[in-house]
DNA sequence: ACGGTATGCCAACACCTGTTGACTCCCCGA
DNA sequence: TCGGGGAGTCAACAGGTGTTGGCATACCGT
């Protein structure tokens, strides 16, 4: 009777430490693979097969790890912006602070472009996106604002820019923007996220 | 000998009109539909043979008149900006004038979704992404810009924004961004482009 | 009226994908 | 020492992919 109870090892990846198990040193090394392979190639084109190979690995164990190749992208692309306490900043200076805070955290972490490039095809993973949006960077900005009532508004433009940002920088590789300094990226942006966060409304948005 | 030329009607899909041929109905219908399907889905999960039953048509029609899926592809996605002449535009106006065009371009030509949605995973579309915005808007911003040193980093940026709300509102979705209308949109994002255009350099790039 | 040719469909190919189940081996606890 | 379960491998499946060649048909110039 091999049947019955598999193994009872399977699912149980993000739940709490646990004891270590043996197999944690190939876990993580899956999942290492695997935000590469996704962070490169995006969802469809990063096999399986690939990603278990860069682990020097059978693909069997991505399933009985991740139990499909959704739950390891799942697992792979859990993302946290880190966003910081922004409380003591003074008002003026919260566009330099924001976007010092994303360059420092996206150069050197790829897990960004990985989403971007799966959640351009890949239903599920533009969702993702659209609740880190809202779970954190929303959030964030909604504290920082007067008007509740334009404070999703002022997000929805801090993400296009800071996103854009990201796609021509990490994804598409447009020649300038990789080639600009996080320095000069943050002179040049810090007083558009500045303006989009703190200008009166549309009407008046500041001068050139 | 039903060997020897095949049909010699292959490869000349866009070397000049010609004589119109029965099959341009048949032509136009593939494009179409691919023009559809890749902007919905991206370039991977958007299958030749979804394309040919959309177009109510075999998959080796697909074959036959473009080739292979790139060369479909290649035929789907010529995207021109068709940026418009702005010699007359006065100089402190040019931030406007470039983003209407955009949000009027845009609105209702799904083809730079299908182009943003392969160019994330295919290195192909990306590479033409790259092309189209040195060729079309580089170009353009140089023509605009005094010191020509710095015209390739003012595109990037402006280039940055445009494309972060395309991605923003057309691909995630991200909903503060689709909400907001075109006019909104313009008057937030205008003073934006106009100061990455002209403001003096970035240790001065205009006050909050 | 006829013959060639452009047009279209059908069936199949070779390949690759995610996923599964059975099998071996080794480590660890009793 | 010995047994059980965890770790890992192998081979295969079923389905979907781009792509190809052969065959029927309707059109058009002559």
């Amino acid at each position: 009777m091999t049947a019955g109870v598999p193994q009872e090892q399977g699912t149980e990846s993000a739940a709490g430490p646990g004891r270590p198990r043996r197999s944690d040193a190939t876990r993580a090394a899956i999942l290492r693979a695997a935000q590469a392979r996704f962070a490169a190639d995006g969802y469809d084109r990063a096999t399986i097969r690939a990603i278990a190979a860069d682990a020097r690995i059978d693909p069997s164990m991505v399933m009985r790890y991740y139990g499909s190749k959704e739950g390891l992208f799942a697992a792979a692309a859990e993302f946290d912006l880190c966003l910081p306490d922004l409380s003591g900043v003074p008002a003026e200076r919260l566009g330099e602070a924001l976007v010092g805070h994303f360059l420092s955290r996206w150069e050197g972490d790829d897990t960004l472009p990985a989403l971007l490039r799966t959640a351009s095809t890949n239903p599920g993973a533009a969702e993702r996106v659209r609740e880190i949006f809202t779970g954190q960077l929303a959030g964030a900005v909604a504290r920082l604002v007067d008007d509740p009532t334009q404070a999703l508004r002022r997000a929805g433009l801090v993400a296009s820019q800071l996103l854009g940002v990201a796609l021509t920088r990490y994804v598409l590789r447009l020649p300038p923007v990789v080639d600009m300094s996080p320095a000069d990226l943050h002179a040049w942006l810090a007083p558009t996220v500045q303006r989009y966060l703190r200008a009166q409304d549309a009407t008046s948005p500041g001068r050139s």
